[in-house]
DNA sequence: CGCTCATTTGAAACGAATCAACAATCGTGG
DNA sequence: CCACGATTGTTGATTCGTTTCAAATGAGCG
């Protein structure tokens, strides 16, 4: 699929899950305003789909942040197996839970009333399901814009551009575009918490992004 | 239950999962930091306890707002019945689904930048959720604390209040305590949206809440 | 009736949204 | 391969709104 595909619409009904192989979805509902608010993103080895679970249709829509690579689950073969391994419906149970506590961790970025929290916790939030999918990475290219990001955690992309550069002038991450190097994970834990910058930055000129060949 | 008692706790395996008769319950996480953060209101007709469905402990603590009543449906027992009756499955289902769609609600509060947006769309979300639960009241009674409204919405508390007094002040409810009553349905549907007061207040001076003997 | 806790209200400081201009990046086609 | 246009990202200045701290009021409960 090419970037801005859409997966599913808001309102089809539920035919297949899918996991992502390689790319990014973001899935997004669009309020009667006009204005589109980001409900997840999907990264490698994350399902999408599941939101027509329950009622069997979508109630959003899944598009393409990049190229993307998926593998399709038709529902029906799985309802199929259901009656076969009723382990199977563990299983599944057990992949809602993990969407569940999905919107969890959105809600805990959602509720921060400072900004620079959410997106300290936005950076270690997909730094970890980095970790999970891929083999331990230091840099990682995010593959949504900053207005995606902001309409995720209820910003103005400004915002997110500040707090991105100013994060950079502390030294706690690099950055080169869209590509995100995690320098200080403790420093971010702690700007995720509410907590001073304990350690001052070492220079206070922003220093080049050096990624150690990484990129 | 008595007000404070837990329903459930952070941890404690599935065992039950409960329906809201009386009263009212919230869901909370704490935080490392000591901050307790409200992911749900559970009033009448409510379901509690589906949170542990996915993993098979609970992820958060139930707390009685009030004196409440609920009927427990043992876990096990829906487990056994599942092989009996494959239906069941697909009620379940749907009641996760719906479970889902309060979060999505939540979230919905949550991404709105302004405090009196949030405030409205949370009116008018209790508002929807005891006209589908009880007979269609214009008053009713919040069993929680503005605190609690505060921690669900990612505001001061302060704020909250402030929110409410003015709108009574323009006429949109009337505020007896806990007790709210919903004036003018359509404004707080337009502001909930961003947009503007048109009809301005009528009277300046704040009213006294005249709930026609509904209390 | 007096206590404690919840709520309301005020004043000040801080932070984010907004508006606006600019730089950088990407994709496209020459 | 470079030039171009369009999108995306950054930065600055201002305005607006929320948090915070503080105090007063009100309500619920023993």
């Amino acid at each position: 699929m090419e970037r801005g595909d859409r997966l599913f619409r808001t309102g089809d009904v539920l035919s297949s899950i899918f996991v992502v192989r390689d790319g990014g979805f973001k899935t997004v509902v669009l309020r009667e305003n006009g204005e589109e608010q980001v409900l997840g993103f999907h990264l490698p080895g994350d399902l999408v789909g599941l939101d027509a679970v329950g009622l069997g249709n979508h109630r959003c829509d899944a598009v393409a942040l990049t190229s993307t690579n998926v593998c399709e689950i038709r529902f029906e073969d799985l309802a199929g197996a259901f009656a076969d391994l009723p382990s199977l419906h563990k299983q599944l149970l057990r992949l809602i839970g993990q969407h569940s506590n999905r919107d969890q961790d959105h809600m805990a970025i959602l509720v921060r009333p400072q900004a620079n929290e959410r997106i300290a916790l936005f950076l270690l939030n997909v730094a970890g399901r980095y970790r999970l999918a891929l083999f331990p990475v230091h840099a990682f290219k995010l593959p949504m814009s900053r207005g995606d990001i902001a309409r995720y955690m209820g910003l103005a992309s400004e915002t997110v551009s500040r707090g991105f550069s100013r994060l950079q002038d502390d030294g706690v991450i690099a950055l080169q575009g869209r590509v995100v190097t995690i320098l200080n994970a403790g420093a971010l834990g702690r700007l995720a918490q509410h907590e001073e910058m304990i350690e001052p930055p070492r220079h206070n000129e922003r220093r080049v992004a050096c990624i150690h060949g990484a990129v």
